[in-house]
DNA sequence: AAAAAAC
């Protein structure tokens, strides 16, 4: 087993024999003390040692291998135009090009009074350029693993000589099925080489991974996995399917969001947000795997310039998108993963910032919501919004079951009733069946085969009582055991 | 259930 290092309380970037170049450039990025994976990192991965790493991104995890990655390679460094004098000595291994655009243009700035060349690879664009700067020798090159093994097919990409590997948010690329691929990556690396590997979480598949390729490696471990930042405060909303969007408006409005990142969990429901909130009068784009890599570069630099007040995305942004002080996150649909959840939310507060998570839940998802707080093991605060909720004194309703539930983006419903009705635009959209007052007359119902506890059984009566006649009251009465943690049966 | 990633 390997040990864990202790955290130095006040290190200094001074302290860890970086080259003056190297200071000088984290001197420029504004930085004067390292975070707590760097200041465990930096040493353990100068020492030469493996190193397995477990920290949330926003932890200054980026800074905690590449710093010390230039550092050994500085000595290696030719200034030679050759490019035989410029092999691949590290390589950097991401999930999304997003991630690894946003690490190379970290290692650039780190690197940049240094002879050390590097360069970057991922699909969805051209690989001309990128095989002419491979061709031009690099010493770092950070890449995506399809487009990587695509250059070594075309033998642009030679990794006979890396000595140094970086596996970036390692549990997300075994998600993604990239096993195969990082094998093959393996195979073609030298044996004797330092692997460092990061991951949000240790489950049983990347600890094999970890025993098949790390040899002896000390385990850095910053904040519990699973953990989310203490100055993000998070707040869930119970909002019906059907009014959703309007929501994410008046949430903007209220608190004048001026750059908010907005999840959907499908690629269809985040352009068809992005296009109602343009419609209600908010600046938005949308960002997901179905859009071509120059749309979603040029959202996110809209995003990052300021120019766009909401960027709405699916999980392709919810690891590694380096978006500074990024204030406000919004949660249209709750993640079927409840560890995305925290890597979405992970998007703000970074680096000490304080920051708002802000979830909406409708009642199809309290299932989620409830594994969530089971993984943060906290529940969430509930929060309301000012639309009036209608009141309905009910008797009976039929138990017809909605076959659909509309999570697809099918969100946007014409205006209700009059009375009571939303303080906000909502956009023209089409129809669904599911009356509004569904939920708000349905206490959350698990599905036949479920057990339910008693403490559960007792809420759900609870909050079946409160219902009648509720108006604009908090959530957490309207809604009793909402949140509260489910024993799962099985 | 969905998303991501090579062409």
């Amino acid at each position: 087993m390997s040990d864990t290092a202790v955290t130095p309380s006040n290190a200094t970037f001074d302290q860890f024999g970086l080259s003056p170049d190297i200071l000088k450039a984290i001197a420029e990025q504004g930085y004067t003390t390292p975070t707590p994976i760097q200041a465990q990192a930096i040493p353990v991965v100068l020492s030469g040692r493996d190193v397995m790493g477990a920290a949330q991104t926003g932890t200054g995890k980026t800074a905690s291998f590449s710093l010390p990655i230039i550092q050994r390679l500085l000595p290696l460094a030719s200034t030679s135009a050759s490019p035989a004098r410029h092999p691949v000595r590290a390589l950097i291994l991401t999930p999304t090009r997003e991630l690894a655009d946003q690490v190379a243009a970290n290692v650039q700035a780190y690197a940049k009074h240094t002879p050390l060349r590097s360069a970057v690879v991922f699909g969805g664009v051209d690989m001309n350029p990128q095989s002419a700067e491979l061709r031009r020798g690099v010493e770092v090159l950070i890449a995506t693993p399809g487009r990587l093994l695509d250059h070594v097919q075309q033998k642009t990409a030679n990794l006979g000589q890396v000595q140094m590997l970086v596996l970036d948010e390692a549990d997300r690329m075994l998600d993604m099925g990239f096993l195969p691929d990082l094998q093959r990556i393996l195979n073609l690396l030298p044996k004797e080489r330092q692997t460092l590997l990061f991951s949000a979480t240790f489950s049983g598949e990347i600890k094999k991974l970890a025993a098949t390729y790390l040899r002896n490696p000390q385990t850095i471990e910053v904040a519990r996995s699973n953990s989310t930042a203490t100055n993000v405060t998070q707040t869930v909303y119970e909002v019906p399917e059907g009014d959703k969007t309007g929501a994410v408006v008046q949430l903007i409005r209220e608190r004048s969001l001026k750059q908010v990142l907005v999840f959907c969990n499908s690629k269809i429901g985040a352009s068809r947000l992005a296009r109602s909130l343009e419609k209600s009068g908010v600046v938005a784009t949308a960002i997901h795997g179905d859009r071509t890599q120059n749309e979603r570069m040029q959202a996110l630099e809209a995003f990052k310039r300021g120019e766009i007040e909401a960027l709405v995305a699916t999980d392709v942004a919810a690891r590694g998108l380096d978006i500074v002080e990024l204030p406000t996150v919004i949660n249209f649909d709750l993640p079927f993963n409840a560890e995305d959840y925290v890597h979405r939310i992970g998007r703000t507060g970074r680096a000490g910032a304080s920051g708002d998570a802000l979830s909406l839940c409708s009642p199809n998802e309290r299932k989620q919501l409830a594994d969530i707080e089971k993984l943060i093991k906290r529940p969430l605060d509930v929060g309301h919004l000012t639309v009036d909720v209608p009141v309905r004194h009910h008797e009976e309703r039929s138990p017809r079951r909605e076959g659909r539930d509309g999570r697809d983006g099918r969100d946007e419903r014409p205006a209700r009733r009059r009375s009571g009705g939303p303080s906000f635009d909502r956009p023209h959209g089409s129809h669904r069946q599911q009356p509004i007052d569904d939920f708000f007359l349905k206490p959350y119902e698990p599905s036949p085969s479920a057990h339910k506890s008693d403490e559960a059984a007792a809420a759900d009566a609870a909050s079946a009582q409160q219902q009648k006649g509720a108006t604009k009251q908090p959530l957490a009465a309207l809604l009793g055991g909402f949140g509260m943690p489910r024993k799962s049966s099985s």
